[in-house]
Order: C-alpha cells, then structure tokens, then sequence
DNA sequence: GCGGACTGCTTACCT
DNA sequence: ACAGGTAAGCAGTCCGCG
C-alpha cells in the first residue's frame, strides 16, 4: 500500500484543536479530558461564527477525592502521599449533612484522572474510603469552577467569564411576583435559575450523517469492529443548506437515473478512500454531527473502516475517536439521536409518547409524518441513483428531527444540559437519574457540602417502609379511588399541581431531612408512617427541586401563556417549562431508584405517604363540604357537579391546610366510568374526548377494532344531555352491527388484523412462558430475520396449533375470527359496561352470535 | 387425560 | 435502569375426577 498524501481537512483539524485563549459571547456546550494534555477541555459554540472553539484549562486545576481524617491513619495517608501519581494532600472542610456537622477531610491531588478511579491500576478509590471519587474528571472540573453548561461565556486572556444578562422587563415582573409568592429561603435558588434559564437559545448549525455498508449475509447488521465492506454510500444533510450523498461507484451496477426530485446532490466515487475524505471533511467543519445509531454503527464503522489497510488512513486522519459505546467527533460534538429517542423520559414527557418504536423509520413516521424509504430488494441490488435516494432519505429525517417545531429537541437538550450541569452530548445520551445526580452534585459543590457515598446512605438506621400493593415493589404509592360505575354530567377535576415536588418543597423532603439525626425533630411525624423530617435545615433536594418547582409553576408556565410577551420570550418560556417538567416528574422517582447514587427509600416512602396523606384528607373534606368525588387517581379527584362555590372551598383549603396548590383543571360535559380504575371517557363541553386506559385506545389492539371503538367514542362525543343517549345507542348499534358482520366476512385487509407488540427482551430471554408475539417472532426468525429487544412484532391469531402467525406469513383463511369476535367484545364491554348497556343488550339479542346471525 | 381454578408473566397503560 | 398501581390475556401448574 502506497503512502497517501494526508487529507486537507487535517490542517484545519489541527487548528481547531489548538485551542483558542481569546472568545466572543459563546455557549459551553460540552467537556471533555484530553489525555495528551493532561487537562479538561471545554468546547464552546460560538454563535456568530457558528463553530466549535476548543479551551484547554491552564488553571493547574487536578483530579482529587476526599477521605475522611478520622477514618484513615498516618500510615495509610504516608503510603498514599508516597504514589507518585499523588501530587499532593491537603487539609479541607465541608458540610456532612447526614451528620449535620463539619466534616475534616484530606483532599487527595492526583496527577490524572486514572489514579484516582482507574482500572488499569490500583487505584487510589480501590486503597481507601474516598468520597467524591466516582465522578467523572470533566464533570468535577465544571462543579468546581462552577459552569453551568448551556450558559454563555467569554474568554479573554484564557479567562473564562460568564455573561451578565438582563432579562427583559416583562420578564423580569414576572420573576419579582414569583420571588414574593415563594418561601424566602428559596429566593436565591430561583434567581440563579432564572439567570441560567433566561438566556438566549442560538441555533445550532449542525449536519446528520448516514452510511450505508452491504451486509455479509441478508438481514444481518455489518459487523463495525471488522468494517469487511465497501461503505457503499454515505449522506450528508446540514442545517445550513448542504445536502449531498456520495455514492461509491461499483463493477456491474447500473447507475441507473433519479427518480425522487428532492433537491440533493449525488456525486459519484470510484475510490472509497475519496469518498470517505469528503465524509471526514464535513466532519471536521461541523460543531455537531448527527447520527441515528452512529454510537454503535455509522461513526464505528466508519473509524474502523478507514483504519483498514486497504484503505489506508492513520488515526490522526480520522476524526472519530471510540470510547465505551460512544463515538466521539473532532472537534465538534456527537449527537446520538437513537439513545436520545429510546430514552424514556424524552419519549413519554417531551414528546408525549407520540411515537412508541425508537428505530429511526418508527421515531421519524410518528414525529415527522415521514419515514425511511421502503425497500423491496436488498441494498445491493440498487442501481445507484436508488442507493443514493434512500441514504439521503436517512439523513434528511435524522436532521429534521431535531429541526421540526421550532428546533424543539435542540432547544430542549440545551435547556436540559443547564439544569442538568451536563455536557450536551451526554444529556442526549444518558437517562433521567444522571442528569438528576449531576444536578445535585452541583449543588453539593456549591453549597461546600460533601457528597455522602452510597454506604453511608445505607448505613443509616433501618426504617420500617410502607407494604407496596404490588408484590415485587419496594413501598407503597399513589391512591386510586374505585370509580362508582355509570355516566356522571357535569364533572370538575380538581388536581394537586405537580404534586410530588410540592410535597418535596413544603415538607423538607431530602435524603438527609427524612430520618434526620437530631432527636429533636422525631417529633415531627409524617403521618402513616415510622418517618420524620427534620424542622432545623432545609434539605438540598428540597431546595433544589422546590426552587424549579417555584419557577416552573410560578413564572416559566405562565411566562408561556403570557399574550404581551415577544414570540422569542414565549417560545422560550414554553421550552424551559417543558424540560422542566421532565426533571421534575422524576425528581421523586429517583430517590426511590436504587441506581441513583442519593438512593433513599425513606425520602420515596415519605412523598408517597404525604400524597396519600394529601388526598384522602381532600376527599375527606370534600365529603364535609357534601361534594361526591367519584374518582381519582394518586393527584386528582373527579366532583360531582360541585358548584364553583364549592370547589373554591376545597381549593382554599388545600392551600392553607396542607399548603399544596389544589387546581381546577377542567370539567368534563359528561364522564362514563366502568367499574375498572385508570379506565373511562370523558368528553370536554368542546366535545373533544378523553380515553384513558380503554383497551381500544391501546397500540396493540388490532386497527380493526380500534378503528370500530374511536367509531363509537366519535358518536358518544356528540352527546349532550341524558336524552341524547338514545340515539348514540342506535348509531353505535348500527355502526357495530356493521363492524362485527365485516369481521365475520373478513372484509378488511388482514394487516387491520394484527396485534402489534413490542419485544421488551431479546427473543432468547423468555424462558419462563413464551407470550404469543414471542411465539409469533420465532416463526419469523425461523425465516431467518433478526428479532431484537424492542422490535415490535405484528401477528394475527389464527387457527393453527400455535394459535398465532406473523401477520406476514398468514393468509386471512387462517384467521381465528372467534378470538378476534371475544377481543371485539371485550373492547366494547369496557364502554357499554359504562353507559349500562349490555353488548347483547344494546342489539337485542341474548347473545352476540343470535344478532349477527340473525342479519 | 382433561378442564376449571389459580398464579405468574408480560404488555400497555395511568398518575 | 425515575416510581408504584391497574387491566387484560395468556402460559403454566395444580387439583380433582373412581
């Protein structure tokens, strides 16, 4: 192999990595450690240039942990001192709150971030009770200085310095209001919030990329680590204009002629080494590159490709860089949309479950209304004008999702990264609890309180746990009210607003508040349970999570509503609100979570005895006051036609007996409850429709049937009064005739038949029963497909032994129309039981088969 | 050997 | 890898039955 002549980006590269000592106003954006320089690396976005700068601390700033000096001796702190990848010990104090007292520690400087947590060799964690020693080293560095990411910066003179801004005068009422209306203790927490949330959101010019590699075998993903096979196409989609797909050309395929007119160019290779220059090259001039799945497979493969002999790059060359499960570009930032779509609190709180599938076709058709290119042969046998239409296709819909509505995902994971304290890259990467724990260590590094270590959580007294309803559970939840069966006019609900945090914020939830070690405040009872909370400091999570609360409920949401706002302030104000939300919903989750290093039962024991506390005391008021509640839910209570007087009763009550904001949140024209919890239908006076839990609400249920249900719910959403009831029941009948008579015909395409679930596990991992999508999976492995955890299988019940075939390999004479006729009814039972009709009832018949036979 | 009662597993949903 | 609570259907097991 011949010498090649290095790239031209290589020089750019090689700029952009010098680092920059001087900054216009820019935003950190993420972190990182560079080895050869032994120093933190911070990458900022400057907006105005929109590039990538780099900033190599020059601060002598180090990696270090703690000890504690009553729990080490002389001669261990000699040995440690005596490391020559120790550069030195010194005297501290921080806060121990557990033990409300100052601690005194010895703080252990390390050469580099590997002697203290390292694998390769002993370490100093691995030697001694270190606190603080599990963070990472860039995470630490932006504790310590005390940079929120996501903030905008300057530099001069390699100083960084945050930038002041002002909020504008709208704004900045609003904040006054909420600094008054909140506890006094809080007012320093919001205002800081309100710095870091109220800055400007630069777009990020950015560019998604795509490759596309032959498999070995049919129906096999390539192999990155061996990268055997030609990259055969790669696209290149940008949020500044470009829009190109290279396409690598091959003996004995046709070039063929385009037939999509979307406005793309194709440029055509005959070396891959060529074409994989470009690639790098648009690389190197992006601060963020976007992939879907690039982690595991385009960014992977890519690097070990052009590692490969045959084609010839050095490592310098290549602007990737691999860790564990991550690939990382240079200079610039990754962004791995497939773990940013998977993760579920992106997915159920930013998104509201508007997708359910997390490929990039799945993610993409929900979000988008437009997916990937469906393909009818294998990728090989393109011509390649087609190859090159469905790799653009890829790209262009991984850019676009984080470009639609206003570049809300963008803005969401910048808004994110400044709560959080988190590079951006990892905030698109890495669940809920770590933002939460990051946010926290912050705090800690803040306030100077030390960072309890996992065992000294769980050394503490052993504290009886409320019995979970549910076997397996750690303790017990949320209320729910057993609806009282029936159609009930005119319903108010009333809800606990964002509960939990609430009760976080105004009973002192923290892991170091409940249970507190002073004798004094065991006094002080949560009601149900063997807990206390501490009545002489304001715990860290209270604080933290009560401020957001505040500033959440109290300024952001009403900011967002605000009529006189600028649309820029607005649109602003409605992104913070809802990243939030996020944080928020699973503040109280992770003290409950065993992998969230503050892991505390009694703090999650605590805010759900309250919750239960705070409920049923409502409901008992309610009862006092003659107002029937005939349903809720952990939060929320459904009233009987209470009477705005009424409800104003209930409200101001909860807001001074308990201290929780009680909320009207809307009154339904009419709810229809069946006997089962988390299950009715209510219809709003616009005569918009609630389902909540209804089986033919559900993403499993057959088109089919769920199709005939949203039938009925479209009719009963027409009813007005008591009266107009009749007729719903004579349209639903005639409509259900109809629909049960199509089935028994099998007048519909048999795709409306499927059962669409999703493998929540690897085909392999059912060993204790094999459920009937499982068994459904495995004929279609059988036909040599690959079944992944999280697939999701559409099959039909048929008539054969297994009782199930992929929807793919029946034909609609094996369908089991007596199943499908059992689910239908079952279906519409949970409606009719409502509304009092029985399924055979509403046709007149003893039974179903009676009726449609009699057509 | 078979069917009903039961428990447990699994998924999708609600808050 | 945030929590617990609920509904539903099916898989698998136990028990009774001369």
């Amino acid at each position: 192999m011949s010498k090649q002549q290095a790239p031209v980006y290589v020089a750019d590269l090689k700029e952009a990595e010098n680092g920059v000592t001087e900054l216009k106003d820019s935003i950190l954006v993420s972190a990182t450690y560079g080895g050869e320089r032994k120093a933190v690396v911070l990458k900022f976005y400057d907006p105005e240039n929109r590039r990538i700068r780099l900033w190599y601390d020059d601060t002598g700033h180090k990696p270090y942990c703690f000890v504690k000096s009553d729990r080490i001796t002389e001669g261990k702190l000699n040995e440690i001192k005596k490391r020559s990848d120790v550069v030195g010990v010194e005297k501290v104090e921080k806060q121990d709150l557990l033990n409300d007292r100052t601690a005194e520690l010895y703080k252990i400087v390390a050469t580099d971030p590997l002697a203290i947590g390292g694998s390769a060799r002993v370490s100093i964690r691995d030697l001694v009770e270190a606190w603080e020693a599990d963070i990472k080293y860039y995470e630490n560095y932006l504790y310590d200085e005390g940079f929120p990411v996501g903030a905008f910066y300057r530099i001069e003179n390699s100083k960084i310095i945050p930038i002041q801004y002002g909020l504008p005068i709208a704004v900045q009422k609003g904040l006054e209001k909420t600094l008054q209306e909140s506890n006094p203790d809080l007012k320093k927490s919001i205002e800081d919030w309100a710095w870091l949330l109220s800055q400007p959101l630069p777009d990020l010019r950015r560019i998604a990329l795509d490759i596309e590699v032959i498999p070995a075998e049919e129906n096999r993903i390539p192999d990155a680590q061996e990268a055997a096979q030609q990259v055969i196409a790669t696209s290149l989609v940008s949020s500044d204009g470009v829009r190109e797909v290279l396409v690598l050309r091959r003996k004995g395929v046709d070039e063929g002629q385009r037939t999509v007119n979307d406005n793309f160019e194709v440029r055509f290779f005959d070396s891959e080494r060529d074409l994989l220059e470009v690639v790098f090259d648009r690389i190197v001039h992006y601060p963020f590159v976007l992939t879907f799945n690039g982690d595991d497979f385009d960014l992977n493969y890519l690097y070990h490709r052009a590692l490969r002999p045959e084609i010839g790059f050095s490592k310098d060359e290549v602007p990737i860089s691999l860790g564990n499960n991550v690939a990382y570009v240079r200079p610039g930032v990754h962004l791995d949309l497939y773990k940013t779509f998977i993760n579920r609190s992106v997915q159920v709180y930013a998104f509201n479950n508007r997708y359910s599938e997390h490929t990039l076709d799945g993610v993409a058709s929900s979000l988008l209304d437009e997916g990937k290119i469906h393909l009818e042969v294998p990728l090989g046998e393109l011509s390649l004008y087609e190859l090159g239409e469905y790799c653009y296709q890829d790209s262009k819909i991984t850019l676009q999702l984080t470009s639609f509505d206003d570049n809300i995902l963008m803005k969401l994971l910048v808004v994110i990264s400044r709560v959080a304290k988190m590079p951006i890259d990892d905030v698109a990467r890495i669940a809920v609890s770590n933002w939460i724990r990051s946010m926290m260590y912050f705090e800690h590094r803040r306030r100077n309180d030390l960072i309890p270590r996992r065992s000294d959580l769980e050394a503490r007294e052993q504290a009886v746990i409320s019995e979970p309803i549910i076997k397996g559970k750690k303790y017990k939840g949320g209320i729910v009210v057993e609806p009282t069966k029936g159609v009930y006019f005119d319903v108010s609900v009333v809800d606990f607003a964002s509960l939990y945090p609430s009760l976080i914020k105004v009973y002192n939830l923290s892991y170091e508040t409940v249970r507190c070690i002073h004798e004094e405040c065991r006094s002080n009872k949560i009601p149900d349970t063997s807990h206390w909370v501490c009545k002489k400091r304001r715990g860290i999570t209270s604080t933290v999570i009560g401020s957001l609360r505040d500033i959440r409920v109290n300024y952001y949401k009403p900011l967002s509503k605000q009529k006189d706002l600028r649309p820029e302030d607005k649109a602003l104000a409605n992104v913070v609100s809802q990243a939030l939300k996020v944080i928020l919903n699973a503040s109280y989750g992770v003290m409950g979570a065993d992998i969230y290093p503050l892991y505390y039962l009694p703090a999650a024991d605590a805010t759900a005895a309250l919750g239960r506390y705070a409920i049923t005391q409502t409901i008992e008021k309610c009862r006092e006051l003659g107002i029937t509640v005939v349903y809720g839910d952990t939060d929320s209570l459904f009233l009987r036609s209470p009477g705005d007087e009424k409800i104003k009763d209930v409200t101001r009550w909860a807001d001074e007996k308990l201290g929780i904001e009680l909320d009207l949140d809307k009154v339904y024209r009419y709810v229809a409850f069946s006997q089962r919890k988390k299950n009715y239908l209510g219809v709003l006076p616009d005569g918009s429709v609630d389902v909540k839990g209804l089986t033919g609400k559900k993403s499993h249920t057959p088109l089919f049937i769920r199709n005939a249900f949203y039938d009925s719910v479209e009719i009963l959403s027409r009813v007005k009064t008591e009266s107009d009831f009749e007729h719903a029941r004579e349209e639903i009948k005639t409509q259900l005739r109809k629909k049960y008579l199509a089935l028994k015909n099998k007048e519909m395409p048999i795709e409306e038949l499927a059962f669409k679930v999703m493998m929540s596990k690897s085909p392999k991992a059912y060993t204790k029963t094999k459920p009937q999508h499982v068994k459904a999976a495995e004929l279609l492995i059988k036909q040599g497909k690959e079944v992944k955890a999280g697939d999701i299988i559409a099959f039909v019940k048929t008539t054969n032994s297994a009782g199930v075939k992929p929807v793919s390999m029946a034909s609609v004479n094996e369908v089991d129309t007596k199943k499908y006729e059992d689910y239908m009814r079952g279906t519409f039972d949970q409606i009719l039981d409502a509304l009092g009709y029985e399924f055979e009832e509403i046709v007149g018949a003893t039974k179903l088969e009676d009726f449609f036979w009699s057509q």
